[in-house]
DNA sequence: TTGTAAGCGTTATCAA
DNA sequence: TTGATAACGCTTACAA
């Protein structure tokens, strides 16, 4: 029930031709002789025909759309859906964008909202709580499913991914580098594979420095600005000689420097500070600070690339881009003045 | 053509009864015994039986999908994103999202498949070189339209935007206060109802105050970071007196405040800013920066609500959310120290 | 309490 | 170069 829109049946009247004709002057999909041809093209502008996507869908079985699970509107995830866009439109598909809240509920609701409307694919930040088994059901359906930036392991489904161990390791090892011992660490829930791997990174350099390991230096809080404010407190009052902490992503990142800057520590020296996530405005702050960058936009864009391999049915594995560490002052390292 | 799927055919095979009956189990749309709804909901489970949409649609006429077309993924249109979802999820409207990257042929191409996709209504950032006339055409159809953050006057549509003039008034005036006389302001593209808003409100101000405008104090750029750079070093070598400037968007502020760190300036002693768009990063940079904040998650929230109206075939017009000025200390306040 | 069947607007297979 | 027509999978009047 089109509520009065014009359909097939109406351009092809007004334009006394058949249905099939209209149908593929549209679609350009056989020869048609000019003379009707422009009569079908006007029928439809005066008509203002605009073809049921639906039908066509039902018919032809494809709907030229992309679901895309994100965990909220974040910065870091605007980077990765700018990315995926970039490659979607390439297909010609449009992107179903939702965001889960880290809610199991939620997702799962949406992942059959986006089955039921056939997407051609599904981009998903699993959420904590997701299970292997029942993600393990979605991946068995005919509907290619890609991770983006975390991951579920052992239940098939590949990945895009960036070298979290090894970035955060590679941080860490900085600060080490610059001779301080006590380093905290501020994560997000463990529940999220890439929390579990900065950890691992984080662990791994202090193993490799011959740094004991201790609990009171990792705080594990939400991933917001809220939780890296409160965590940054906790440390700070449970650790009383700490020199330097490793904070695990953007958002937290944006508490711990409020809380730095009310409490009037200096940056690095009362406390150096090393971050994961690069956002245009940190290069604002005074002192600038050393981060742990991924590569988000790249992350989005072969997501698609891999949903694509895919449907093809070649087989895929986990992707992980690479991160980068860019040098800033907040980790102790002296900037060249600027000319 | 649903490649292998389970319809409602076999579904009603598997249990025995019939596809109305496995239908009306699905929707709860009429009474049916427990006992072969359990059997019905068996053979769901069984089957891995997933409703197809499509077909839903084009029988019933609903698509249950919101449109959303905004210029890029930055964070302000993350906030209003984040808004719009809060509301149509409420609807069970997911969200079909797409940039326009401020092209017109895109916009276009896009507007024609969301009406293509019957979705339940549009959301549209209007994109410069809109207009009127060929905008007018979608107003008239049956998809209600309703503009965000920006308008395109007299074509009819509904629009949610905030008090533009007036928070710009209120920043300049402020500036005014302070003593400031010669006033710059980095604008972006005239074609766009806000950026026209905020001008007028820097004239306003200015006017009110017996103050000369100067050409040389207004610059035009592309709304970016890289475009706020390139202003804020042509304001500065044209007006070689600027006491204070007024940024009117939060990527060009980035942009701004790069170039005023890289020549050493002091803000406010050698250059006073104001700017607009609060975001959460503003609150570090020192010394921080006095904002008109737009409430754009709320400005979300209204259009779904606006959109619901205009369904209902109620007239509607144009609604503006209250700008509010958040005092920093980059026009020249001082805040009071932090206990 | 359940079943039958028409029809939504396309596309694509025949046939002319 | 064009037309008639059978699906696609669902909802919903109408029957039983």
């Amino acid at each position: 029930m089109d509520h009065g829109r014009p359909n097939l049946r109406d351009v092809a009247a007004h334009a006394n031709v058949s249905i099939a004709t209209v149908s593929h002057v549209l679609n350009g999909t056989r020869l048609v002789s000019t003379a009707t041809k422009e009569k079908v093209l006007q029928a439809v502008e005066e008509l203002r025909y605009f073809r049921n996507e639906s039908a066509r869908q039902l018919r032809v079985g494809t709907s030229e759309l992309l679901g895309v699970l994100i965990v909220d509107y974040n910065p870091f995830f605007m980077d990765i859906l700018h990315g995926v866009e970039k490659m979607a439109t390439k297909q010609g598909w449009k992107l179903l964008v939702a965001s889960t809240g880290e809610d199991w509920e939620a997702q799962k609701e949406l992942l059959n909202a986006l089955i039921s409307r056939r997407v051609e694919g599904i981009l998903l930040a699993p959420v904590v709580g997701a299970t292997k088994h029942e993600l393990q059901r979605y991946a068995k359906g005919d509907i290619p499913l890609v991770f983006i930036d975390r991951i579920v392991e052992g239940c098939g489904i590949p990945a895009v991914t960036s070298t979290n161990v090894y970035g955060a390791q590679l941080a860490v090892e900085h600060l080490i580098d610059h001779g301080y011992r006590k380093i905290g660490v501020i994560l997000g829930s463990l529940s999220i594979s890439s929390m579990v791997e900065r950890k691992k990174g984080y662990e791994r350099a202090l193993n490799n420095a011959r740094i004991d390991i201790q609990s009171e230096c990792m705080k594990v809080c939400n991933a917001l600005s809220s939780g890296g404010y409160q965590a940054i407190n906790q440390l700070l009052a449970d650790v009383s000689d700490l020199e330097a902490v490793f904070v695990t992503n953007n958002l937290m990142l944006l508490g711990v420097l409020k809380a730095i800057q009310e409490r009037s520590l200096r940056i690095p020296e009362d406390i150096a500070v090393v971050a994961v996530d690069f956002q245009p405005w940190v290069e604002l702050i005074k002192p600038s600070i050393t981060l742990v960058s991924q590569p988000a936009e790249k992350i989005g864009e072969m997501a698609v690339n891999l949903l694509m391999v895919q449907r093809n049915r070649e087989p895929v594995a986990e992707m992980m881009m690479k991160t980068e560490l860019i040098i800033g002052e907040s980790c102790g390292c002296r900037k060249s003045p600027v000319l």
